[in-house]
DNA sequence: CACCCACGTTAACGGTCACTAACATCGCCG
DNA sequence: CGGCGATGTTAGTGACCGTTAACGTGGGTG
């Protein structure tokens, strides 16, 4: 049997399920649509994840985990609110435009989670919404905590459509673009 | 038997219906649980629709004309091209605030519906597009249609984010917020 | 009043799905 | 080289689900 680094087929077996959890959602999907798209047939799944719920729950703390870091390692680079505020937006826009099947999954299936791992996953959720906040505040003293949480909302949604507009422009252009609106709605007063 | 106006029940069913594929999903849902949400149970619900997955058409035709028939109207009713995007985008906002169930199963479902159904979903999405696209393309002549419809799409993605942000907000503030974000990101050069 | 039709009901059927059981294969290690 | 652990396979199995069948009922109409 063909021997590889360990733990490569379960990171390949959740990179195929991210895929196919945002294409058709999670109950969308069967085992045995997950097993054929590694190469495998449906239970040999069961070697690596006790079940389809835990598959999911792994995606979702996996890519909240990245995001989160990524976030806090950028923040922490910058000192700059103005210049952090790009670098976090500079991540997310990437991250977004590489792996758009995990954004879809990340803001769609939570409900599907099951409840330990779903609580840990609001957990990093809200802590990545918590690092925007506090560099906007910086940016925008005058306004309270609520409505900055609900524009890094709203941020987000505007971030996490490129998934649903793929192909309408390369990606360089397509980043650079996401990069102004995102910074010019952040910025916004109301 | 209570009589009620022609469509009373059906609409109510279609309400439901909404409600419940945007908090679980399509296949989420059992024909039992949209029964026992108008009150009867399962079959019941044969008498009015031919099956699941057209009573998901109807919900998806229904939201796209409600959407593009309502910014055809405002656009018209504006003559200059600030006042018509102002007037289209306070439509939007109001729709998103209020039927938040019908704007998540419009942008998230469209996958599950059947095909003849489909394409009619699909041209009437990319007629309300292009309202937005030609009333922006008068703000900022400088842009060509790809960038526009692109832009457009990540206002929708701001703009469609509230169900996510339930609460955070009073409504008529989130409204406020989201006009002020969607304004600024798409008049924002790139 | 008789009939019919709109609208429900419960029971059953056939298919699909997550998951389990039982068994095979292959590389490593004593 | 012999056994063992990791990783597959195929064949169930029980539950659930969309849909259909068969049957009830009550109000408007000829």
């Amino acid at each position: 049997m063909a021997q590889r680094p360990a733990g490569a087929r379960r990171a390949e077996i959740l990179r195929a399920a991210a895929v196919l959890f945002a294409e058709r959602g999670f109950h969308g999907v069967t085992i045995d649509d997950l097993g054929r798209a590694v190469g495998t047939s449906g239970p040999a799944l069961y070697r690596h994840f006790p079940g389809k719920e835990a598959l999911l729950a792994a995606v979702l703390i996996d890519v909240s985990e990245r995001l989160a870091a990524d976030a806090r390692a950028r923040a922490a680079a910058e000192p700059d609110p103005r210049e952090a505020l790009r670098a976090m937006l500079r991540g997310h826009i990437d991250f977004a435009l590489t792996e758009p099947a995990l954004i879809t999954v990340h803001d769609r299936e939570l409900g599907n989670v099951p409840e330990p791992e779903r609580r840990r996953v609001r957990r990093l959720q809200r802590g990545y919404v918590e690092q925007w906040v506090a560099v906007l505040a910086r940016l925008r003293p005058g306004a309270g905590a609520p409505v900055l949480r609900a524009a890094v909302h709203a941020a987000f949604g505007l971030l996490n459509s490129t998934p649903h507009s793929a192909g309408e422009l390369p990606p360089e252009r397509m980043g650079a673009l996401l990069l102004e609106m995102a910074t010019a709605a952040l910025l916004a007063e109301s």
